[in-house]
DNA sequence: AAGACGAAAGTGGTTGA
DNA sequence: TCAACAACTTTCGTCTT
């Protein structure tokens, strides 16, 4: 968590001052509140041995970010017990609630509004829980950021979800992502960049590896079929063909070579759909393997055999 | 007729001055 | 901030099976 904040989005001084009692990142310059309700991993004391740390331990149910108040909600009382107060008392009651409200309000329901849309993405698109946690941390820093101010809750979400799922390396394509929340490709893209710098979330550039067994079932190939376009990629990336490279695109065209040479063709358009790139694509990273990786000879000898 | 192939023009994003 | 550029797409005509 700490490693997330680099400088003062305000002033962009790099004079942070971490309070660890307030869990709260104070810009030492400007006085921005950076980032609060930060949690303090570490242990203030130390155990040896289990009737100890039985006796010591005190955390409650594990905290979810997937939760818009992290499962630790505070209310102000309910109307039943007010009238044991007299008028003063009572109107200051009244007073505290009001501000509760408001407090939760404006980044609470907010929050909570995401979280949901969230969910409903993330099971539409199967992710595993880990990175639908993932992304609601993103979001929720986004949001303690005021990043989310002149995008669309929605979109903020999604790129969110994109970002955990690269991070957690479940890669899936932003047309999956689009068609999961509606949101437009572009806008999706745009946002997935802006909240990753705007964060400092570094990302590795996707392994087209990763998209290999998706594709493969989605066309209903072969594991024989799907091992040796592994292999062909990991050729390609030897021989350097896969630098700058749209990464679904190499993956495409692995599984493609790889379903020809075992007999198991699949047109250059249902490849194509399935990777969400265009069979022009496909035909170019396709005739860059054969050129490179001399795999034109693989293929024939495979086919003399099977005559 | 369908699929594969390639050329040409267009798009959105990155980079370097 | 703007122009050059690399990757990718769209579109379309031609060739192959």
């Amino acid at each position: 968590m700490k490693g997330y904040i680099k400088k003062c989005p305000e002033c962009g001084s790099i004079n942070l001052l971490l309070n660890k009692e307030k869990g709260e990142v104070i810009c030492k310059d400007c006085g921005l509140v950076v980032e609060e309700k930060m949690i303090d991993f570490s242990h203030e004391w130390r155990e040896f041995d289990h009737e100890q740390s039985a006796k010591r331990r005190r955390a409650g149910a594990p905290m979810s970010y997937t939760r818009y108040d992290r499962g630790l909600g505070t209310s102000v009382g309910q109307k039943a017990d007010v009238y044991q107060l007299d008028t003063k008392e009572r109107s200051k009651f009244f007073r505290l609630r009001k501000w509760q409200y408001r407090i939760s309000t404006a980044i609470e329901r907010n929050l909570k509004l995401a979280l949901a849309e969230l969910k409903r993405v993330s099971s539409y698109l199967k992710l595993p829980k880990s990175v639908e946690e993932e992304s609601a941390r993103i979001y929720t820093m986004a949001v303690q950021r005021g990043l989310v101010r002149g995008r669309s809750m929605e979109s903020v979400v999604a790129g969110a979800l994109y970002a955990a799922c690269r991070r957690h390396e479940v890669p899936r394509t932003l047309d999956e992502l689009s068609e999961a929340s509606g949101i437009d490709k572009k806008e999706i893209g745009r946002t997935y960049r802006f909240i990753t710098r705007e964060l400092g979330i570094r990302i590795l550039p996707s392994n087209p590896v990763d998209y290999i067994p998706r594709f493969a079932s989605a066309l209903k190939l072969s594991p024989e079929t799907q091992s040796k376009a592994v292999e062909i990629l990991e050729q390609a990336q030897e021989a350097e063909l896969t630098s700058g490279r749209g990464p679904t695109g190499i993956a495409a065209a692995s599984l493609y070579v790889a379903a020809l040479a075992n007999n198991e063709k699949r047109t250059q358009r249902e490849v194509a759909d399935v990777a969400g790139v265009t069979e022009v694509t496909i035909r170019n990273r396709y005739k860059e393997l054969l050129k490179e990786l001399k795999l034109k000879e693989q293929i024939k000898k495979k086919n003399k055999k099977e005559i």
